[in-house]
RNA sequence: GGCCCGGUAGCUCAGUUGGUCAGAGCAGCGGACUCAUAAUCCGUCAGACGCAGGUUCGAGUCCUGCCCGGGCUACCA
């Protein structure tokens, strides 16, 4: 079956930084695991260009737009591979087919009588050339860079009739309890919805830096509209000379963060509707990454978690092994460096990567590095029985946190294991040869299955792993604990997760 | 103000439809073992499950009120 799944795109007038490669992370676990069974994934991510913010910082740069959003877009891009994140293409809201689309389905929206030429009226400042949003005003109507005072305008917009799709959105709302997840971000967005909607401004005619809108050149698209497009454009020539769109479309996972709710869960269904499109499944909205003191990371409270510093340190899998592990995903979370170093030690390396490392030398030690072809143990492969099954389950629902939870326990499952049979006892007494046999293959096999769920998480790691012990099967099904002892003889491996 | 989440051992949190539900991990303390990256394993400590009522044979688990923390309450992207 197809899977399409995306991350939001980044708006370009900034660097990227960690809540970006955690979105991208979370995101491509997904996807890898969607691959491991067998179904027909595209993962798209890129970047959002257009709107004011960017023309303006280009301005202060004195150049232009495109030369700002093309340097930018290459160092979100340069972001993924480092990331090991395996998206299948990379939108760009200033590529040229990706206007071309936005124009097409945004016409018939218009053509559908969805829009209107109206006036927005807003608090203007006259500095910034820019309206200025109700919350963000100072006291007595004032700028809040310029404390000047602000007028009254008017500029004359299109608008998009969102109030025309309450009736259908309550409608999404009631028959897909699972179109926003978690649940309380979709009580929130229903709210939204249930509390009355109105029309929004559809574009914008002061400025230039945007896509034409067709029937009225003069004006360019609200930033957002054509943002929101990418997840559809994207699928019309990502594969150039092959229409991906009946193929993928409708998406569905849109990965977002909380702050970009509104226009995921409310205008985008409803401008899909107004074009006559589907709309997605899934809206996983997760949350968002804390200082080390549960605060907002900020540069001025020195509570940043740099991911430049923990992929310098720990490597890539540690990076995304950390924030799937020790932050609840669709719960906000803080993060550190003490944090990331007590997961890597406690976890990758005395957890996982010693218990490779113990089973592998064991195996060498005793059977001269041959997993013996024997029975596995039952009491072992009952601590697996459903493990796989629960892990797709929890996909399913986005709940990456929980199912490397559920991984983790039979990880720890395995280091008991060790311990309750004490193979270096055994291997003393050779007239305990079939029991040796016996849990050597078991763990092999354990290690084996574990890694195939990693796989989605760890993916460097858990394949070394994996062609340690000859087994280059990764598919889902293939974590499923086996009943007799593959007979591979295996390679050495050094350390996984290295302690420094 | 209205609405939505959450408030469970020192810390981070699990606890499905009410009846071994009082748990896990980390931290602390004690012990065992040696295959392993001095890794691992076992035991142990603590908690009136935010407060007060209520429903019930029985409630972290349902109802009401209150307290505390967070979020949303529209056109910054």
């Amino acid at each position: 079956m197809a899977f399409y799944i995306t991350t939001a795109i980044s708006y370009v007038n900034g660097a990227p930084h960690l809540g970006h490669a955690y979105e991208a992370i979370a995101t491509d676990v997904i996807a890898r695991h969607m691959r491991q069974r067998n179904e027909d994934v595209f993962f798209l991510t890129g970047t959002d260009e257009h709107g004011e913010p960017v023309a303006d910082a280009a301005k202060d740069q004195g150049v232009t737009p495109q030369v700002l959003a093309d340097e930018n877009a290459a160092r979100f891009r340069a972001l993924l591979p480092q990331l090991d994140v395996s998206n299948d293409f990379f939108i760009r809201t200033t590529d040229a087919e990706h206007h071309r689309r936005v124009q097409e389905v945004l016409r018939r929206v218009h053509d559908n009588g969805f829009t209107y030429k109206g006036l927005y009226e807003g608090w203007y400042c006259p500095k910034c050339a820019d309206f200025k949003v109700e919350n963000e005003i100072l006291d007595g109507n004032r700028c809040p860079i310029h404390e000047i005072a602000l007028t009254r305008e008017q500029e004359e917009n299109w608008f998009f009739r969102l109030s025309a799709f309450q009736g259908r959105l309550e409608q999404l709302y009631a028959e897909q309890p699972a179109f926003v997840m978690p649940l309380q971000r979709f009580n929130e967005a229903r709210a939204f919805v249930t509390s009355g909607l109105q029309d929004v401004s559809l574009s914008r005619a002061r400025m230039n830096w945007g896509v034409t809108v067709p029937w009225d050149p003069s004006h360019v698209f609200y930033v957002w509209f054509d943002a929101l497009l990418n997840y559809y454009t994207a699928l019309g020539y990502a594969r150039p000379g092959d229409d991906l769109t009946d193929r993928y479309w409708p998406a569905n996972f849109h990965v977002i963060g909380k702050d970009i709710l509104k226009f995921h869960t409310v205008f985008w269904p409803a401008m899909l509707m107004a074009a006559e499109l589907p709309t997605p499944a899934h809206v996983f909205v997760h949350g968002f990454l804390l200082g080390a003191d549960g605060r907002k990371m900020s540069k001025s409270l020195g509570n940043v978690l740099d991911p430049f510093e923990v992929l310098d340190e720990f490597g890539t899998d540690a990076l995304r092994f950390y924030l799937m592990r020790d932050v609840q995903f669709g719960s906000d979370g803080p993060v550190g460096m003490e944090q990331v170093t007590v997961r890597y030690e406690a976890e990758l390396a005395n957890e996982y990567g010693n218990l490779a490392s113990r089973t592998l030398a064991m195996l060498q030690r005793y059977r001269d590095g041959r997993v013996p072809e024997v029975d596995t143990d039952p009491a072992l492969a009952e601590s697996f029985a459903g493990l796989a099954d629960d892990v797709v389950d929890l996909i399913d629902a986005a709940e990456v946190t929980g199912a490397l939870e559920l991984i983790w326990q039979r990880v720890r499952r395995c280091n008991r294991y060790v311990e309750e049979r004490a193979p270096w006892q055994l291997a003393r007494d050779p007239e305990r040869a079939a029991e040796l046999d016996q849990v050597l293959a078991s763990l092999a096999e354990g290690i084996r299955a574990l890694s195939v769920l990693l796989c989605a998480y760890i993916p460097v790691s858990a394949r070394r792993l994996l062609d340690a012990l000859r087994a280059d099967d990764t598919r889902v099904e293939a974590a499923a604990f086996a009943a007799r002892g593959s007979g591979a003889t295996v390679s050495a491996l050094a350390p996984l997760f290295p302690k420094r």
